[in-house]
RNA sequence: GGCGGCGUGGCCGAGUGGUUAGGCAGGGGCCUGCAAAGCCCCGUACUCCGGUUCGAAUCCGGACGCCGCCUCCA
């Protein structure tokens, strides 16, 4: 049994599942106008994890992920450097997938785009027009909130309230400002399609609705984003099934936002580190254990510091891996708990952290018990206890690697120069000749080798 | 102004009515020819003021500070 915050409940409930056994989730996916930033990676990772997590338990899972493709952003970006907006679309959308793939993040099972889904949208929209739900002004077709039965469920205030606090109204002609645009209608230059209501593109709000429904159908089980998009973008998209009659998704959860500074990280803020940067600069997977070790709805903040600590602390799992000779895993293909074997301890350090993953997703406390874990597995080994280390390691690797993070023992490639060295080192100390020894590993430094000693000799591996 | 959330040891970051979260850093020890790496051990913190309680960092009230949303944003 899975349970999860609920954002409109304010509590934590039973994953209610339309049907038993699969889970159908649809995850807001990224404008694709800039480089991919922290923030993104925060959601995408959180979101990896859950549907990671939902797998390993036995759970069969629909994972939807949208690309917007069509915004005032990719037009604006589009004219900043004077190429179509399917240019600036391809180039970003290429810089997204690689910045996922280098996160280790899983490709969605869909991955819909906006332009794909405009016949879809106009269709909608033209129901709305019909039924008077939406209405015509000078630059496009609005939905007016105020016909949407219980609009401000997901804002948690009535419609009276935000109104009130409503900033200042873009455009005059709305009936109100909580009023959106379901269609914009085209300027010169810019992309459109043809609709009875005038040429033009869609709103944001309506893709979402759009293709998640379509997708995943009415009554689909998990809606998911950050924070900043519960309001208004996904009471929005509700709203909109809502007029249109379709029962919307069954559960919505949020995740924290990624702050720096103590201020959110956003593309309007200007304060953002792109993925991009950061994999150039850190191994990708420490920003996965700095996700994993703060719970999905706090706030994170993200820094170098705060990545050097997760850096220091991953290399400690990967030396517990070298040690234990633990094989990758969590690579494309998600772990399923079935396939592996859990003996004795490591079968109990299942049973705990699956009871507190299964409680909203505790990754700190899982991650908490996975180091114990590994503490403990070292202090058997050190004991004599090969074995029941070797459960245990398995089982900590397994449960890593349902997270999402890979402990990698991978193997350098040494070239013949270096085995030489190595070789030549082992022999020197050998015949405790402790100079040469020295001399020969002061060369395998220099060659950039870290150089340790083992009970089978010389070992060497990359930083 | 409305709604939501937060304030924890040097840093990051969980959790909880009374037993050490965890990580990083720091200290000690083990191993080692010396190193390196690794392993083991060590921290008694919870914004402030009241209240409830045998007992609160944890519950209630208040104060102060901070953040998010109400505008595009993951």
């Amino acid at each position: 049994m899975i349970r999860l915050y609920d954002s409109v409940d304010g509590e934590v409930r039973e994953l209610n599942l339309r049907d038993p056994g699969r889970v159908s989730m649809y995850v807001c996916g990224p404008t694709v106008d800039n480089l991919p930033h922290l923030g993104h990676g925060r959601f995408t990772l959180v979101w990896d994890v859950a549907r990671r997590w939902f797998t390993f338990r036995g759970l069969d899972v629909n994972y939807v992920s949208n690309i917007t493709d069509i915004d005032d952003k990719i037009i604006a970006r589009s004219l900043q450097e004077d190429r179509s907006t399917a240019e600036v679309v391809a180039t970003y959308e290429a810089l997204w997938w690689e910045a996922m793939d280098q996160l280790g993040v899983a490709r969605p099972d869909e991955a819909p785009h906006a332009t794909d889904y405009v016949p879809e949208m106009i269709e909608l929209i033209s129901a709305f027009l019909e039924d008077d739900i939406a209405y015509t002004i000078s630059d496009g077709v609005y939905l007016d909130v105020s016909r949407v039965p219980d609009y401000g469920l997901l804002a948690g205030q009535p419609l009276e309230s935000l109104r009130v606090g409503a900033r200042v109204e873009a455009v005059e002609e709305k009936r109100s400002p909580l009023d959106f645009a379901l269609w914009k209608n085209a300027k010169a230059g810019e992309p459109s399609w043809p609709a009875p209501f005038g040429d033009g593109r869609p709103g944001w709000h309506t893709e979402c609705v759009v293709m998640s429904l379509g997708l995943l159908g009415d009554d689909f089980d998990l809606h998911c984003g950050g924070l900043d998009l519960k309001f208004p973008h996904h009471e929005n998209e509700r709203a909109q099934a809502v007029a249109a009659g379709r029962v919307f998704a069954r559960h919505w959860s949020h995740n924290g936002l990624v702050m720096v500074g103590g201020e959110k990280m956003s593309k309007s803020l200007g304060n953002f580190t792109s993925l991009t940067n950061l994999a150039e600069t850190s191994d990708p997977r420490a920003y996965r254990l700095l996700v994993l070790r703060s719970h999905y709805r706090s706030p994170v903040e993200v820094t170098t510091a705060t990545i050097a600590d997760a850096e220091r602390a991953l290399a400690r799992l990967d030396a517990f891996a070298r040690r234990f000779e633990l094989a990758a895993l969590a690579g494309d293909t998600l772990e399923v708990a079935s396939r592996r074997e859990w003996i004795g301890e490591g079968a109990a350090l299942y049973e705990e952290v699956a009871a507190v993953l299964d409680d909203d997703l505790k990754t700190p406390l899982a991650v908490a018990m996975l180091f114990d874990a590994l503490a403990a597995a070292n202090t058997q080994a050190d004991a004599g206890d090969a074995t029941g280390a070797q459960n245990l390691a398995k089982a900590i690797n397994a449960l890593f690697g349902a997270l999402g993070l890979s402990l990698h023992s991978k193997e350098d490639d040494v070239d013949s120069r270096s085995a030489d060295l190595v070789t030549r080192r082992d022999a020197a100390r050998g015949a405790k000749d402790w100079a040469q020894a020295d001399r020969l590993r002061n060369e395998l430094v220099t060659l950039g080798w870290i150089v340790e000693d083992s009970s089978t000799g010389t070992l060497i591996r990359r930083p």
